[in-house]
DNA sequence: GTTATGAGAATGAACGTTCACTCTAGTATC
DNA sequence: GATACTAGAGTGAACGTTCATTCTCATAAC
């Protein structure tokens, strides 16, 4: 117990530093964030956090578990949802309305390191498959309940929806004129208008400008 | 004459130097990429390069402009497309299905580095005006011929349509399993459900698995 | 007194950039 | 036609800086 105790402080002081990581990756993108930056952020000098991580790679590395469990989490909305299209639309407002400039902007972030670092590829790949099956067991539940239209392939589907998602994620970060919450009525449209049963589909839409 | 020969010889190795630039930008993205490593790749030292190039910044933005040039030109296949819908495929085919890997990842990177240079962004956020300008002006057109309904926001439409884009886009460059082929023709029967008039929608769709 | 926690100067590699210099080819001079 | 001169393309070692990482030493906890 006296050991649970001092690891409890280890893992605090864990999240404290990754804390302060996540603020400098998102502020400066992962190359141009320094140690120093980081130590700044974390009030602690460059000799202590090298106690608790091994190198920058390792915190990157850290970073991206935590994104994927966060990712992971989020799906427990859509489970508690009445049926496929709520769950969502409440997945789609909670991935790219709500969540913040900072979390999207890391997001970005770890998906352009992904390009070329082969260890946060792996880890990214494993949270991309993970939310991938999350997707495919969403809608293979509806199609099993008759909420969509069962000829649509759902791996293709899934495909589509999570490029759909990657679109407006990256419009966020990059694009500082764009509103999600606009483009998001239609986007929602579209995908009822693919995975729909047909008869259901026309709906006229009036947006306001962006 | 004399003096235009020179110059075109000038810019004949500034062209190199930017190809030699773009493979290793588009392998190492822009903050790996040495400036060594493009010395290796251009057949040249680092003090002749920067006769040609002020700096790396200045290689940087080289790249970007010549993408925008390129970006800007493939719009000429919209405009002698017989209507928007066969317009609007001929691009996503051109731009999300034709490129080369290195094009995509060139323009991953671009997005990338437009979230903490500046210079970057400055240039970027350039050729996203002209290129949603471009798409606004096709919307329109195609309101006008009646080709699609006109009670959607266009300004909206081609926010989404170019999130869509960057979807795709991304998705290609970082999910090596991601077929774009595949999923375009979900993708273009959405966009067709949203814009289309009522009526013609709710064709079925049998795709083969990603 | 031993161990955990912390600080911060030191280290060495990598990088963008510069600089003194060479090589080549064209032009003027004799 | 041979020689001297010039411009500019090209070289690559060296420089200053930045950065991740490590080393040394001090303090607090038990």
């Amino acid at each position: 117990m006296r050991q649970t105790a001092a690891a409890q402080r280890q893992s605090d002081r864990r999240t404290e530093i990754l804390d302060a990581a996540e603020r400098c990756f998102s502020r400066s993108g992962f190359h141009r964030a320094s140690m120093q930056d980081i130590c700044g952020e974390a009030g602690m000098s460059p000799g202590n956090l090298y106690r608790y991580f091994p190198s920058k790679e390792a915190l990157i590395a850290g970073i991206c578990e935590r994104n994927r469990a966060d990712a992971v989490a989020s799906f427990a909305l859509v489970d508690s949802a009445p049926d496929f299209f709520t769950g969502l639309a409440g997945l789609a407002q909670h991935h790219l309305v709500d969540r913040t400039e900072a979390e999207v902007g890391l997001c970005a972030e770890i998906m352009a390191e992904s390009r070329r670092n082969p260890e946060v590829a792996k880890l990214y790949l494993g949270i991309e498959s993970d939310i991938r099956d999350r997707i495919a067991a969403m809608l293979k539940l509806a199609a099993d309940r008759g909420e969509i239209r069962n000829d649509v392939d759902l791996d293709a589907a899934a495909s589509v929806l999570m490029a759909l998602g990657d679109g407006m994620s990256w419009r966020r970060s990059v694009d500082p004129e764009f509103q999600p919450e606009t483009a998001l009525p239609l986007i929602l449209q579209m995908v009822h208008c693919l995975l729909a049963k047909p008869g259901d589909c026309a709906t006229p839409v009036k947006e306001t400008s962006r």
